[in-house]
RNA sequence: GGUGGCGUGGCCGAGAGGCGAGGCAGCGGCCUGCAAAGCCGUCCACACGGGUUCAAAUCCCGUCGCCACCUCCA
C-alpha cells in the first residue's frame, strides 16, 4: 500500500514513487521572518509535520528541509519601523517562529537554511538563467534583473494560466521591465538601503528578489530533482509559478510533486492584518495547553480552508480529553495485571488507509476515536486483553499524529517540590473523604470534593479508588 | 477578464452512486450515596430547481450564495 496525495500541478492524486527507493525529500516554504507567527504559518507547518511523521513511519528515510527567508522588501521596511537592524528583526523573529514550533511538537527540519546563506548559488541559478536566455539585466542601469517571463512558454503550469489571461499588475514598477509580468530574480542596490542588505554579483550589488532563495536552497540540499515541494495555497502563485519557472528554465527538473495547504479563516473571514482579526501564535498558546492547539490546527484536511472561531480551542480540548481519560484510565486499570505494559503498539489497517488516502486524518482521528470508546467498553467489561490491544492502538495512532499526551514533549515539567507536596495533601483529603464516605457522612465527603473543586482538582471515583487530576 | 475551491445536522468536520465517519453541544437512560468519568439510546443532515439511475449528499444541467489566487501573504 503506498501513499497517495494530491499533486496540485497535475491536479489529481498520485503514488508517491520516491525517486530514490526508501528515501524521500521534501522541500516546504518557510516563513519571510518579518513579523510574528500565526495561526496560519503553525497550520501550514503542522500540515508538512503531519506527512513528515507518516513517512518516517511507512519506513522512508525523510530528509525535510524548510528554509528561513531572512532578505526581503518587508524585512527591511518592518525593521525600518521597528528602529532595527534589519538582520536583528530577522533573527529574532525566527526565534519567535522555532519557539511556537516548538511549542506545539513541529519536529525540527533536518536543516533549515536562511537565505542569506545562499546567495553564491542563487547568483549561480540567475547566470544560468541569462545564459540561457531567459533573464536579463535591466536596461535601465538599477542593477535588477528579471526573469523573461514571455521566453518561457510553459510559464503559468503550475497555476495553470495562460499569460495573456493574466491580469497586468497595475501595482507594479515596470522600471526596467520588458514585460509586466517579469519578476525580479536580483534588485540593485538602491540609495538609503543598508549596505548590510547587499552582496555584489555580475550585475552590480544588490540583493536576492524573492522565489529565487527557494529555487536555489531547494535544490542546494536536495539536488536539481527531489520528491515533494509544499507550502501554502497562497504561495502557488506567483511564489511557486516562479519557483517553477525559473528551475525549469535553467534545466532542472526540480519538484516532482505539488502540495498546498488551505488557509485558515477567522469566523468565516480570511485573516488580515487590515481587518484585525489576527490570530497571533501567541494568543493561541495563551488560551490553550500546546497540546490542543496542535489537536485543533491538526484536525481538519490539510487542504481545506480550517475555520477558527470562539469555542474552536475549547472543542479541541474536549475531544481530546476523550483520549486522555482513556489513556490514563486504561494505564491505570491494567496496572498490576498481566497485561500491564506489554501492549503491542500497531496502526489499524483502517487507520493506515486514511492515511495514504492524501493524509486524511479527520478519517484516521474517527478510527482513534472509535478505538478510545471500544476501549472505554472493554475497561467497563473488565474485558483487559481487549483494552490493553486497543490501548496500544491509541498509543500508536496518536504517536503517529505527534499528539500522544503521555509523550515527554508535553509534560509541564511539574515533578518539582510543590508538585509532590501538592500530591501528599491531596491524597490525604481524599483519605479524609474515603473514611467519611464509609461511614455514610456524605456531607464532609462532598464538603472535600466541593472544596477540591474550587481549587481546580476533579475527583473521579472509581471501582480501584478516587482518582484525581486537574481541570481540563 | 482568467484560474481554482466551497455550500453537509445547533456547531466543528469527513465522505463522493446503495451500510447514519468522528468530535462538541443538547435530550433520555444505565452506572453512582450524589457527582465525575464511562457506556447505551436519541437528535436520521447534505444550498435551491430540474435531470440521469432500480438507487443521488455523491453524476449531469441550471440557479443562488460564499471564498481564494491573478506579483505582500502559511
Amino acid at each position: 500500500m503506498t501513499l497517495r496525495l494530491y499533486d496540485s500541478r497535475l491536479r489529481a492524486l498520485v503514488d508517491l514513487v520516491p525517486l530514490v527507493p526508501g528515501r524521500v525529500g521534501v522541500y516546504v516554504c518557510g516563513p519571510t521572518v518579518q513579523s510574528s507567527p500565526h495561526i496560519g504559518h503553525l497550520r501550514s507547518a503542522l500540515a508538512y509535520d503531519q506527512l513528515r511523521r507518516w513517512l518516517n513511519f511507512s519506513g522512508l528515510d525523510v530528509t525535510f528541509v524548510r528554509n528561513v527567508t531572512d532578505i526581503d522588501d518587508k524585512v527591511l521596511a518592518n525593521a525600518v519601523e521597528s528602529g532595527e537592524q534589519w538582520w536583528a528583526l530577522a533573527y529574532r523573529t525566527e526565534l519567535e517562529f522555532t519557539a511556537a514550533y516548538s511549542a506545539i511538537g513541529i519536529l525540527a527540519p533536518t536543516y533549515e537554511p536562511r537565505a542569506t546563506a545562499s546567495i553564491p548559488e542563487m547568483l549561480a541559478l540567475i547566470g544560468r538563467l541569462v545564459d540561457a536566455g531567459h533573464a536579463y539585466a535591466a536596461e535601465d542601469g538599477s542593477g535588477d534583473v528579471y526573469f523573461d517571463t514571455v521566453s518561457w512558454p510553459s510559464y503559468g503550469e503550475l497555476t495553470h494560466q495562460k499569460l495573456g489571461d493574466m491580469a497586468s499588475a497595475e501595482d507594479a514598477d515596470p522600471r526596467g521591465k520588458r514585460d509586466v509580468r517579469d519578476f525580479a530574480l536580483w534588485k540593485g542596490h538602491k540609495d538609503g538601503e543598508p549596505s548590510t542588505a547587499s552582496w555584489q554579483s555580475a550585475w552590480g550589488t544588490g540583493r536576492p528578489g524573492w522565489h529565487i532563495e527557494c529555487s536555489a536552497m531547494s535544490t542546494r540540499y536536495l539536488g536539481p530533482q527531489f520528491d515533494i515541494h509544499g507550502g501554502g495555497l497562497d504561495l502557488r502563485f506567483p511564489h511557486h509559478e516562479n519557483e517553477l519557472a525559473q528551475s525549469h528554465a535553467a534545466g532542472d527538473p526540480f519538484a516532482n510533486l505539488w502540495l498546498h495547504n488551505g488557509l485558515v479563516s477567522v469566523t468565516g473571514q480570511k485573516m488580515s492584518k487590515s481587518l484585525g482579526n489576527s490570530v497571533y501564535a501567541a494568543d493561541l498558546l495563551a488560551s490553550a495547553r500546546p497540546l490542543v492547539v496542535r489537536y485543533f490546527l491538526g484536525a481538519a484536511h490539510y487542504r481545506s480552508t480550517l475555520e477558527f472561531q470562539n469555542g474552536s480551542l475549547a472543542e479541541a480540548e474536549a475531544a481530546l480529553g476523550r483520549i486522555e481519560g482513556f489513556l490514563e484510565r486504561a494505564t491505570r486499570r491494567l496496572e498490576g495485571t498481566r497485561f500491564a505494559g506489554a501492549t503491542v503498539e500497531t496502526v489499524p489497517d483502517t487507520f493506515r488507509t486514511a492515511m495514504n488516502d492524501d493524509l486524511s486524518v479527520p478519517q484516521a482521528l474517527g478510527v482513534l476515536h472509535e478505538a478510545v470508546r471500544d476501549g472505554n467498553t472493554a475497561l467497563d467489561a473488565e474485558d483487559f486483553a481487549e483494552a490493553a490491544r486497543l490501548l496500544g492502538q491509541v498509543f500508536a495512532m496518536t504517536s503517529v499524529l505527534g499528539i500522544n499526551p503521555i509523550d515527554p514533549q508535553w509534560s509541564t515539567g511539574e515533578q518539582s517540590s510543590t508538585g509532590t507536596a501538592l500530591k501528599a495533601l491531596v491524597e490525604r483529603l481524599l483519605e479524609d473523604r474515603q473514611t467519611a464516605r464509609k461511614a455514610r457522612d456524605f456531607a464532609t465527603a462532598d464538603r472535600i470534593r466541593d472544596e477540591l473543586g474550587q481549587a481546580g482538582i476533579t475527583i473521579e471515583d472509581t471501582s480501584t479508588g478516587a482518582h484525581w487530576s486537574f481541570d481540563g
